[in-house]
DNA sequence: CCAATTGTTACAATCCTGTTACGTAACCAT
DNA sequence: ATGGTTACGTAACAGGATTGTAACAATTGG
């Protein structure tokens, strides 16, 4: 297994640094964002955790999750939120948005990488089951990004591959263009309208008898139908 | 948002009641069945989200997913599996089920709670809210972009899939030409005022004898009328 | 540079929809 | 009631929109 990637987003400097060089120590590759803003830059979806300072000027940590949880790509990273506040509300918040774990400030260095450990280990877990999706013998590996019809390997590009998990996640939901789009795409490019369709044609065609799954409702969008 | 409402079905009370406080601390309203037949008699329908046992004497966590999801009122209710076996086969069964989430026993309730929480801001979400339309046999899925009469499903256009979707949203309301042009058409189009009846004529063609239901108001417009 | 990936374009086939026309129904003043 | 007038129901048609797909161009990553 690779090395996990850990993103560390505070404020505090002089902390990040710290946190960095227990991280590395015990075998993670960090790295540091000082704002949310920041973080959003960095490509959130490259990294396997994410520790979350609550309280940030600008976005906060919660914002920045909510951000998080709302992009199909990064939703299911684990969270660990570092906070100083310890009230109940603002733990539920954390879990509300999907924390993973929850560290109140003040704490030590090292408990934070014990819970660092713990979660990896637990999402790594279900990683390999959770992260399978299937219907007939049309298997997804979302962590392996493999596809197999029938048993037969086939190979999807990325595109093709996020296009086909978003429509077998909601099996039955029509999407719109725009909203394959909004999912699949990276924020800031513009295409065609037709790309969508033609991406659709490719993927559909290398799931062999499972395209026709892949139903076309004119005017509404594309929907796995089942 | 109200308080959300948890079922518990598990044979060994012991650990209902422990997972039970835990939801409760976390803010839930919780209650258990201890097997899937006392279930069956709560009426499911009226909860936010199941944790079902797999292993249960009688009616396993399985046959009562499938109960549930057979009947239309409780087929989008979220479901949790718990299980002590963690074999592949087992958790894709789940999944096809339509599990939402897999907990293997043994597990932390922090993790199970987490896990709820997880699930139900996941469903909340509006790309996974089931948005149902109904009135009698009459059913729009407004997430499917389908219509059923009655049992046999029938194809809406686009146009005609919003009209009737409008009309049935405000039964009883009189909407006037204008109005319903208003809502159902984009912006920038110009159409003659007679599209809007012919478009209506269309649509009550394909909904049968709900057709009936869609009443003219000469002067005023239409309305679906109860 | 090559190969894989991805966006764009063009064209055909299909589906959808506005328009028109005409028959019928509702309304209204006498 | 009666006739005139307006509003509505609906069939038919043609033009327009939507989609599938092949071919090509641009891009990317070694």
């Amino acid at each position: 297994m690779e090395t996990k990637k850990i993103l560390v987003v505070d404020d505090e400097q002089d902390l990040c640094e710290i946190l960095l060089y227990n991280l590395k120590s015990a075998g993670y590759q960090a790295e540091a964002a000082y704002s949310g803003e920041m973080a959003m830059e960095k490509d959130p979806s490259q990294y396997n955790l994410l520790l979350l300072d609550v309280m940030m000027p600008g976005m906060s940590g919660f914002e920045l999750a909510e951000k998080l949880k709302a992009n199909e790509k990064t939703a299911s990273i684990p969270i660990i939120f570092l906070t100083a506040k310890d009230t109940e509300d603002d733990t539920l918040k954390g879990f509300g948005l999907g924390a993973d774990d929850y560290v109140t400030k003040p704490y030590s260095v090292r408990e934070v990488v014990a819970r660092v450990k713990a979660v990896l280990a637990r999402s790594q877990k279900p990683e390999t089951k959770e992260n399978v999706i299937t219907f007939e013998g049309l298997v997804l590996d979302l962590g392996k990004k493999t596809t197999t019809v029938d048993g037969e390997s086939v190979s999807l590009t990325k595109t093709e591959f996020e296009l086909l998990t978003l429509l077998m996640q909601h099996r039955g939901q029509v999407f719109s263009r725009q909203q394959i789009f909004d999912a699949v795409w990276p924020e800031d490019v513009v295409v065609s309208d037709r790309t969508v369709d033609v991406n659709i044609t490719r993927m559909r065609k290398k799931i062999g008898r499972y395209g026709s799954y892949i139903v076309s409702r004119q005017g509404f969008g594309y929907v796995f139908e089942v």
